[in-house]
RNA sequence: UGUCUUAUGGUGUAAUGGUAGCACUGCAGUUUCUGGAUCUGCCUGUCUAAGUUCGAAUCUUAGUAAGACAACCA
C-alpha cells in the first residue's frame, strides 16, 4: 500500500522535463544539460519572468546541469546599466546562482566575423532601402514578398559597405545586412531577415562607441546560445515562429553534432494586473505609481515591498506548471500562495487600524499588567513573547457595534468577548460625541479570566485584538488593493490607464501597533492578528513606523456580511 | 483567404491507448484564545463531428474557437 502511494506521489514531468529526459536518454549533447536566462537589460523583471528563471534554473538544477545568466544587449537605444543591476539582485532575492554572467555583447566580435563568413558565402548582402520599402516588399503573411533590387549585389561590394556600416560613415538607417533566404516563405521570418543595423546615436552601456553595426535578436540569440554550449534555450511561446530560423542561423554555422534546441511554454499572465514593460514603464513614468517598486507592481522588486517572500514566489510558479496553453491564471492564487507562506513564518502582532478607545471600567486605574502571548501558534519554536495591558486600550471601531445582529461575535452591550492573550471583559456600552460617532467604549473585565487561568476556558463567541493606549506606537499603514478593476486590462478596448482601480492604495496614518515593532526592521513580515499580512516599508524610520499590507486575511465575517 | 501552435470543471494543471485526478475558487460542516489556520465532505470538466481500436482526453481526418507571425524591438 505504501509503495503504491509512493509511486502515484512521483510527480509528473511538465512537457519540458520530459523533453529534457528524453534527449538525456538519447544522450545528445554528450549528456550535457544547459540552460540561460536571457533578460534584455530594459526594463525591471516581473513576476512573469520570474516563471522563466524558475524554469531556467530548476531545469539545470534537477539534472545536473548549469544556467548562465546572459544579458540580450543588442539595442543599446534602451538598456542601461540600471537594469542590469536590479535584474542581478532579483535573481539572487529570487534564490538562484548563475553559473556564469554574460553579456551579448561580449560575442560583438564573433557575431561579426560569422556574418562575414555568411556574407562571403553569398548568403547575406547590404540592403540599401528605407524600412519602409523593405516592410512593404515583404508581403503579407498570405502574399509572398518580393526581392530586394539589392540582393544580387556582388559579395565584395557586400563585405565593403558592411564594414563601413560599422565606421559611422553610414547613417543611422541608410543601410541593413539581411540574410538571404526566401522572400516567398509561408514563414515570415525567412523573407531575407535583418541581421545588422546601424545605430549611432547612442552607446552602448558596455562597449561604448566601439560598435555603430548591432546583430538583431534573431541572429545574435541563437549564436550567443552556440558559442556558450546551450543545450535547452526555453522561451514563451511567441517565439515559437521564429524557431525555424533559429535552427537556420545555427545550422550555417555548426560544426559539430551539438546543437541548441529552442523549446516555448506559456507566458504567465495574471489578472487584474498588466505584465507589459511597456505599460509597466507607462505607470511609472506618468506617476500612476511611486515607481517600479510599488508595492501594486507585478514586478519582482514591488513584489518584496509589498511583503511577498521568495517561497511564495516559488509555490506559485509551482502551481501554475508550464504548458502551451496560453492562460489566464487568477491572482487570487498568488494571494493564496502567500498566505500560506507567511502563515508559516510571520509573527502575530497586535495592530489596530481604525482605533477606537476601550475602557475597561473596573480596572484599576494606573495599573500595566504583562500579559505573554505566542509568536506564531503555527511555529511552537517561534517563542512567546510580552505585551502591555491597562485600563485604556485601542480596539477597532469595526468590532464594535452599538446595535448588532446575531452572528456578531464582537463587542456589544452585554456581550462577552475575549481580548486575546488577556481577559474576557463584557461590554457596558459606550459614548458618542456630538455627532453621533463612538469615541469611547465601555467594558467590565473578569479577573479570574486572565489567559491560562481556569475562569479562561470558558466558551466567548468572539476574540479581539487590541493595543494598550499608553504603551503602543503611532504608525501609517499602506493598504493595497489589486491595481486594475477590470479582470484582463489587455484584452479591454479602453486605455489601460483609464481601468485602474481607484482603490488600490488607502493611506491610514492614525494607526495603533504594539511596542514590539519598534525594532523591526524594513521587510519584515508580520500578521497583524485578524487583519492580514504585512509589512516594514523601507520609507519607514525609527521616528514614524511605515507598513504595507502584503495580503488580508480571509475574511467570512466580511463574506457573510456582503450576503 | 497562408504558415505555425493550442483547446480537460469557474480558474490553473495531471492522466503519455486502459478507473478523468490534484490545486485554487465556491458551498456545507468540524475545530479554534485570530470569524485566520487546521480537518472533513460536496458541486462542477475532456470544443464539435466522423474514423481507427476490445478500449480514445490521448491516435487520424474535418470542422469550430483562440493565439503567434507582415519592428532597422527582444
Amino acid at each position: 500500500m505504501e509503495t503504491i502511494d509512493e509511486e502515484t506521489a512521483k510527480k509528473s514531468l511538465n512537457f519540458i522535463e520530459t523533453f529534457v529526459e528524453q534527449d538525456l536518454k538519447d544522450a545528445k549533447n554528450d549528456g550535457r544539460i544547459q540552460t540561460r536566462f536571457p533578460p534584455e537589460p530594459n526594463g525591471y523583471l516581473h513576476i512573469g519572468h520570474a516563471k522563466a528563471i524558475c524554469l531556467d534554473f530548476g531545469i539545470a538544477s534537477n539534472y545536473g546541469g548549469i544556467c548562465n545568466l546572459r544579458f540580450d544587449d543588442t539595442n543599446p537605444v534602451k538598456e542601461d546599466v540600471e537594469y542590469v543591476d536590479s535584474i542581478q539582485e532579483d535573481i539572487q532575492w529570487l534564490g538562484y546562482n548563475w553559473e556564469n554572467i554574460y553579456y551579448a555583447s561580449d560575442y560583438f566580435q564573433q557575431l561579426w566575423d560569422l556574418a562575414v563568413e555568411l556574407i562571403k558565402q553569398g548568403k547575406a548582402y547590404i540592403d540599401e532601402q528605407s524600412a519602409e520599402i523593405i516592410a512593404k516588399q515583404k508581403g503579407t503573411p498570405t502574399v509572398p514578398g518580393t526581392d530586394s533590387p539589392y540582393r544580387n549585389r556582388p559579395i565584395a561590394e557586400n563585405l565593403e559597405l558592411f564594414q563601413k556600416m560599422n565606421t559611422g560613415e553610414i547613417p543611422e538607417g541608410a543601410m541593413v545586412l539581411r540574410a538571404k533566404i526566401d522572400m516567398a516563405s509561408s514563414n515570415m521570418h525567412f523573407r531575407d531577415p535583418l541581421m545588422y543595423r546601424v545605430i549611432n546615436s547612442h552607446p552602448h552601456h558596455r562597449t561604448g562607441w566601439t560598435w555603430k553595426a548591432y546583430p538583431m535578436y534573431d541572429y545574435a540569440h541563437g549564436q550567443s546560445d552556440y558559442f556558450e554550449g546551450v543545450t535547452h534555450s526555453l522561451c514563451t511561446l511567441e517565439f515559437e515562429v521564429h524557431r525555424p530560423l533559429y535552427d537556420w542561423f545555427i545550422d550555417q554555422f555548426k560544426n559539430s553534432n551539438y546543437r541548441p534546441r529552442q523549446i516555448e511554454f506559456n507566458r504567465l499572465n495574471l489578472t487584474y494586473t498588466v505584465m507589459s514593460k511597456r505599460k509597466m514603464l507607462q505607470l511609472v513614468q506618468e506617476g500612476l505609481v511611486s515607481g517600479w517598486d510599488d508595492p501594486r507592481m507585478p514586478t519582482i522588486c514591488g513584489l518584496r515591498r509589498r511583503g511577498y517572500s521568495p517561497e511564495a514566489i516559488h509555490s506559485f510558479i509551482d502551481k501554475i506548471g508550464y504548458t502551451k496553453f496560453e492562460a489566464q491564471n487568477d491572482i487570487g492564487l498568488l494571494e493564496y500562495s502567500v498566505r500560506e507562506s507567511l502563515n508559516k513564518t510571520a509573527t502575530r502582532v497586535n495592530a489596530v487600524l481604525d482605533p477606537v478607545k476601550l475602557i475597561i471600567t473596573n480596572y484599576p486605574e494606573g495599573q500595566m499588567e504583562i500579559m505573554e502571548t505566542v509568536n506564531n501558534p503555527e511555529d511552537e519554536s517561534a517563542g512567546t513573547r510580552e505585551i502591555a495591558f491597562s485600563k485604556e486600550l485601542y480596539m477597532e471601531r469595526d468590532d464594535f457595534m452599538e446595535e448588532a445582529p446575531k452572528k456578531f461575535f464582537r463587542m456589544t452591550p452585554g456581550q462577552e468577548v475575549r481580548l486575546k492573550s488577556a481577559y474576557i471583559v463584557k461590554c457596558t456600552g459606550c459614548k458618542k460625541d456630538a455627532d453621533g460617532n463612538i469615541v469611547e467604549v465601555y467594558a467590565e473585565y473578569d479577573s479570574q479570566t486572565k489567559s491560562g487561568m481556569p475562569e479562561s476556558s470558558r466558551k466567548v463567541k468572539g476574540t479581539l485584538h487590541w493595543v494598550s493606549a499608553a504603551h503602543c506606537l503611532n504608525a501609517e499603514v499602506r493598504l493595497y488593493d489589486r491595481l486594475f478593476s477590470v479582470e484582463n486590462p489587455s484584452a479591454d478596448e479602453r486605455d489601460f490607464r483609464d481601468l485602474l482601480n481607484p482603490d488600490s492604495l488607502k493611506v491610514l496614518t492614525n494607526c495603533k501597533v504594539e511596542a514590539s515593532l519598534k525594532t523591526a526592521n524594513p521587510l519584515d513580515h508580520f500578521q497583524f492578528q485578524r487583519i492580514g499580512y504585512f509589512n516594514v516599508d523601507p520609507d519607514s524610520t525609527a521616528g514614524k513606523l511605515v507598513f504595507n499590507r502584503t495580503v488580508s486575511l480571509k475574511d467570512s465575517w466580511a463574506k457573510e456580511q456582503s450576503r
